[in-house]
DNA sequence: GTCTATACAGTGATAGAC
DNA sequence: GTCTATCACTGTATAGAC
């Protein structure tokens, strides 16, 4: 029988994946042994506070994620390079819509609570960072403001939509529908 | 003591705001009972076949609330009247994003396994019924296949977005501007 | 149609051997 | 760092009294 030794870093993907599949209480201590290969014993030593402390771990480790990859490049490289990174990387993540976001999933029930400030943050951060990039860009601050928010809450919506219509192409369509809407507000309002 | 006695059609509402609230796996009996003030006994009379058969009658009676309230009339009234009379039953059925869309939440998690059907009925009929209506008011095929999705996934996004962000306000900004793009669709394509 | 009592499988969590 | 064994508890579901 084969024995992998893992560390913290290798384990956070793999339960993230389980949450993103099952939810927050729908991935019990058991299902998530189940689907990672990892026992009980090993999980518990790397998270003594089980399933919250996992979950919260996780979140930070998105959030790392989208500050590294999408949100410093929005807030100081150049927006519209950062803008078009964004439409990439988002794609990427969330594997054309086949992947969900966890810290949106987590928002529509009670696990909201438990986890309130880290959900807030990541969107938070996320429409800030996509609305200074396009005030950089030439955007007015109120169209910015507005377009940023509808992005970010249409990327949540793509991914609910392609999901519940199983149908992979709709993610990608949204994306695109976004992308021409943001850069046609640059357009008009740095034209002014 | 006091002893009130229900009927299924009194129940079902009742379940569906704890199931909204706590979603599939995180709505417990125990948490049912609680919430309702229905005993397990009283619970399994009107659903013998125990949570399963409870969100499956919830999502028919959703369902048919939004046939009767906004996809028939999208369907056959006047398209403008129609469309206007959505926003405003949206609005009020989400309780300005204070309550969450229990179809699309089922859809992010592995519950949309259980009740695939269901969950992509309803989301299809709702684009498709916007659309028809769109056409009927004037726009163009293609235009109006882009921007029914673009509004349903729009109302699935901010709800997430007003919850994460604890922002009463944002559900209703959303709404605007979706309602202000379904206008500038249709009237852009009538003028042609 | 309401309730309580009960069965027993699954839950999160801990201890300790390797 | 891995694992199995075991804990007390909560989970769904059923039976039967009122």
């Amino acid at each position: 029988m084969t024995r992998t030794v893992f560390e913290k870093a290798d384990v956070i993907p793999l339960v993230a994946e389980v949450f993103r599949e099952l939810g927050y209480e729908g991935a019990s201590m058991s299902k998530i042994t189940a689907r990672t290969r990892l026992s009980k014993g090993s999980l518990y030593h790397f998270f003594p506070g089980g399933k919250e402390e996992m979950a919260s771990e996780i979140l930070a480790h998105i959030e790392n994620w989208f500050i590294r990859n999408i949100y410093e490049p929005l807030e100081r490289d150049d927006p519209l390079k950062a803008i078009h990174n964004m439409w990439r990387e988002v794609d990427a993540y969330f594997r054309s819509g086949q992947r969900i976001c966890l810290v949106g999933a987590f928002a529509l029930d009670e696990t909201r609570d438990r986890f309130a400030s880290g959900i807030r943050q990541y969107f938070r951060r996320w429409i800030d960072a996509l609305c200074a990039a396009l005030v950089r860009a030439g955007a007015s601050t109120d169209a910015a403001a507005v377009i940023s928010e509808e992005t970010v809450g249409g990327i949540q919506g793509g991914l609910i939509l392609s999901r519940a219509l199983h149908d992979e192409t709709l993610f990608e369509r949204t994306l695109a529908g976004l992308a021409e809407r943001v850069t046609k507000c640059v357009r008009e309002d740095a034209g002014r």
